[in-house]
DNA sequence: TTAAATGCAAAAGCTTTGCACTCAT
DNA sequence: ATGAGTGCAAAGCTTTTGCATTTAA
């Protein structure tokens, strides 16, 4: 509901000693309950429907801010602008190489592999994702 | 060897009706000695001190040419800029969230997995790659 | 009260594009 | 010969930044 998610958001920026403002909080709930991968500017978009004046810049800051403290992730997609998700379940990425469209995938054989011997070496690691590149079902039938 | 190395290049290039020229030539061979992901600018300043006169736009349309014929890949990093490598072995990528340098890792446990039911639904995927976002032993002894 | 967040506008940075010229085939 | 590839310069986009103002704590 609307509101469980404000409430989780707010407990988890009050964690971090973020301010919550009402930007953040929609940015944030707008990003929650979209399946879209959206981009920055896809978010302004969909936020400035409940709050109209919230700026193109102040998306980029909060999306920023909430990815250093974890709140959210940035996928990394062949596309040239950045696309966000709320991570709030194990699921992995079939990304479109033609149309970059990006799908969630799920894989529990995966999630239950352990991580190879040497990655202890190159430092710490946080979440294992697997990115499957591919043709998606609508460009196969384009062409 | 860099013959050995041109030859291939010569070789798929014909094969795909692609011009064979000095730049998409040293382009390639930069790339594919290169175990640092560079990026276009870093591939640019790379080439010049074999071929002074290459232009960035070039190298981009190279990198573009080759990136759709296969020749080489796009990795996806949480980096502003494009980065890409030769895949001619099979290997995964740790990516610091700090620092943005990538990794390569061997995961052969992987490799064998059986990708999970629901992919073909999605579309036609190509390389199934692990992406380990974390931060690099370099930045954890930094901070 | 006060440090952090926001909005605006301008700038920066990476990448793409139009056009005339060159070159691989 | 001829169409693809290149170099140059300019433009295009996404993203960042400086500064004055507002606001959450």
């Amino acid at each position: 509901m609307q509101t469980e998610l404000t409430d989780r958001f707010i407990k988890m920026a009050r964690e971090r000693k973020l301010k919550v403002t009402p930007q953040r909080v929609e940015i944030f709930r707008t990003l929650a309950l979209s399946h879209e991968h959206p981009s920055a500017e896809q978010i302004h978009k969909d936020v400035r429907e409940h709050l109209p004046a919230v700026s193109l810049d102040t998306v980029y800051r909060t999306l920023a801010t909430l990815e250093q403290h974890g709140l959210i992730d940035r996928v990394n997609t062949s596309d040239d602008r950045a696309r966000y998700e709320v991570h709030d379940h194990d699921h992995h990425h079939f990304v479109c190489v033609k149309c970059k469209e990006v799908y969630d995938v799920e894989w529990p054989e995966f999630d239950q592999l352990p991580l190879p011997a040497g990655v202890a070496d190159l430092g710490l690691p946080m979440q294992p994702r697997v990115e499957l590149k591919g043709i998606c079902r609508k460009c196969q039938q384009q062409g």
